[in-house]
DNA sequence: CTAGAGTACGGAGAACTTCTCCGCTTATCA
DNA sequence: TGATAAGCGGAGAAGTTCTCCGTACTCTAG
């Protein structure tokens, strides 16, 4: 199968480019506006190009999305390798998820759906690559606060980061509580008490 | 305004009624095999009846969900209710939680999107009425948690429902772990320590 | 600067969706 | 058994995603 002009390879032309490019900006609009249901027939007018354009660049709205967030995996990583060298690794690792977190609401549950989901299907090999390296930064920053700080040598990263997200997508749809996002990002840092707990607390 | 069929109310003539429950009926199997985006053309098909009267029973999709799991939140509240007698309050909480995070998921998302969501906008009265009772129910069930067991005394129900329902839609998302909706509840319990812990685990 | 090759454009339209309207049917009750 | 109102369901409006293909433009070679 040979690659597809939608897999984030940019065009030759001139013009194809600054198509591309209009359109990933005017998407970007449209769904910060209208939300995850944003109709790709409006993106396409508001870039200015006929719906054909908008579905050559991007087969369909999976690639769209990949290449809306591509960029934004890029800067979530390298804020990720910065804070490896923060004192505390423990603190790190949740000033790192809780970017991830503000990021993925911004985004509007797309970048959850798509950032995280298993990349056993068919998904686009940009996909996968995004994946990979949010997986990658998350697994050094959890090494380390493993092994110098409190982390639980048992904890699975895939795991923290579904977390993660699905507390990202759950602040999305009250977005009338703005200070849900960091509530639960604390609950799941104190966690609530197991009944095996050993002291009690009368 | 007066009360819409599709509130909730039961019509009165029989046809009517038999309709509407082979509508609920095929409702659920559609959702169960198509997941959320189930056609409701489908479902009416299903039903052997026209689309128009799915529309009259239940004006848009919000209803019909409402109406599917309005009896399983009365179950859940029971279930609720007979959990306020088991020995262990922390353990009785975590038992509800995961029953609910269980359901949801059964229900593929649409659960989570429309029993937790703020009833602040508007939602119908049903759909208020749901709300109210998971939330009494864990009320009651944190509050013996929190006097008798180790919940903290900081924790809020309505976050901890949400949290829930967050992890039951992180693990819709990926069918393909089996595990992962009890890893995630099992993490929140345990926590991920904070890094101003006081014990080193070294 | 020009011409040819081939890339990229964008509108028309196909195949879906949700949801509405309204003439006809049929259950109910006196 | 009729009168009456409640209920039915298909046609279709308005929206969506996505495809096809004739036209127009950009790029490169000469």
């Amino acid at each position: 199968m040979k690659s597809s002009p939608g897999d984030g390879r940019r065009p030759q032309r001139a013009d194809a480019r600054d198509n591309r490019d209009r359109l990933l900006q005017a998407a970007r609009a449209e769904f910060d506006e209208q939300g995850p249901h944003a109709s790709l027939n409006k993106i396409a007018q508001r870039a200015g190009v006929g719906p054909g354009t908008l579905y050559r660049h991007f087969p369909n709205v999976h690639a769209l999305l990949v290449a809306i967030i591509g960029g934004d995996v890029e800067v979530l990583c390298a804020q990720g390798r910065e804070l490896l060298e923060h004192p505390s690794p423990d603190e790190a690792l949740r000033i790192w998820l809780r970017a991830i977190a503000r990021h993925a609401t911004a985004m509007r549950g797309l970048v959850a759906t798509e950032m995280i989901a298993q990349p056993t299907t068919e998904t686009s090999t940009a996909l996968a690559a995004c994946h990979q390296a949010i997986h990658a930064t998350g697994t050094a920053l959890l090494g380390r606060a493993q092994h110098h700080g409190n982390a639980p040598a048992q904890l699975d990263i895939a795991d923290l980061l579904m977390l993660t997200n699905a507390i990202a997508w759950a602040s999305e749809q009250t977005p009338a509580d703005a200070g849900l996002l960091d509530r639960l990002l604390a609950l799941i840092n104190t966690g609530v008490p197991y009944p095996h707990h050993h002291e009690s607390r009368k």
